[in-house]
DNA sequence: ATGGTTGGTCCCCAA
């Protein structure tokens, strides 16, 4: 079972590219994030096509959207608002005995002072409910995968420069300190770093701004598969597939995967 | 200290 997460950024333009995902990486199941599109223009005709059968989409006009394409039936769909107005970031389906959700956490603006910048204050509150959320509804014993854009790089070694981007959204210590909340609700393995020693950079995020991408390397690991105890012992594989920054008309963000034994 | 790019929408917002 290969699960794939991808923040695609548009949906309906990257169409050819999640064609491309679907041949190169095979994914039985693949989440999606910021699909920018209402339920009622998702391109289910095209999407069968490519093999993906059964959809499951939460979406709005213009931003955020989240979808998991599957191979194998879909049930118990359901989804979340964490915001104060209603937003598309979390959706979740039952697929072979396990609960896969597709995340997007708020990016949270550009000044890190919830104060001051009402993004940054709305993106810690959606931390502090599903951490509440998370750890009132499951146990460690439940088989869990939470994937998505968690727009947070944990570690040192999730962003380019540590000292540099502390007090850069994505990797200040009130965003960092609750995604440990986070993990620690279900005692969540973070699978990157399950496969990927914990000093070693690693990333799957590189600004559209930066021209040479690769070059400079300023990237941040914004994107995430975390499973519970319960599927740890059956993680056997992990790819962040790096040449998706490289494809034609890319995502700034690039594809995880994870395969569990069956 | 600032600017750089992309996508969707409706003349600017979010990332």
């Amino acid at each position: 079972m290969k699960i794939v997460t991808w923040n695609v950024n548009s949906l309906r333009l990257r169409l050819g590219l999640v064609e491309k995902l679907t041949d190169e990486l095979a994914p039985d199941v693949l989440c999606l994030q910021e699909t920018k599109c209402p339920d009622d223009l998702v391109p289910h005709e095209d999407l069968k096509r490519l093999g993906w059968t059964h959809v499951a989409h939460h979406g709005q006009k213009g931003y955020n959207g989240v979808a998991i394409l599957s191979k194998r039936p879909l049930s118990n769909v359901r989804t979340h608002s964490w915001c104060d107005t209603p937003q598309c970031r979390h959706l979740i389906a039952e697929v072979d005995g396990m609960e896969v959700h597709s995340l997007y956490i708020p990016a949270g603006g550009d000044v890190p002072d919830p104060e001051k910048n009402p993004k940054f204050d709305q993106k810690l509150r959606f931390l502090d409910k599903i951490i509440d959320w998370f750890a009132g509804t499951y146990g460690p014993r439940d088989p869990i995968v939470l994937a998505g854009d968690f727009n947070v790089a944990p570690l040192a070694a999730d962003v380019w420069d540590h000292k540099k981007l502390l007090k850069v959204v994505t990797h200040t210590p009130a965003e960092t300190a609750r995604l440990g909340f986070l993990r620690q609700t279900l005692d969540w393995t973070d699978s990157t770093r399950h496969f990927v020693p914990h000093d070693e950079p690693a990333f799957t995020w590189w600004s559209y701004r930066s021209p040479d991408w690769r070059k400079g390397n300023r990237g941040r690991r914004l994107d995430h598969i975390w499973v519970t105890p319960a599927l740890k012992d059956r993680l056997v594989d992990h790819d962040i597939h790096v040449d998706g920054r490289d494809w034609n008309k890319p995502s700034d963000h690039v594809p995880v995967s994870v395969t569990l034994s069956a």
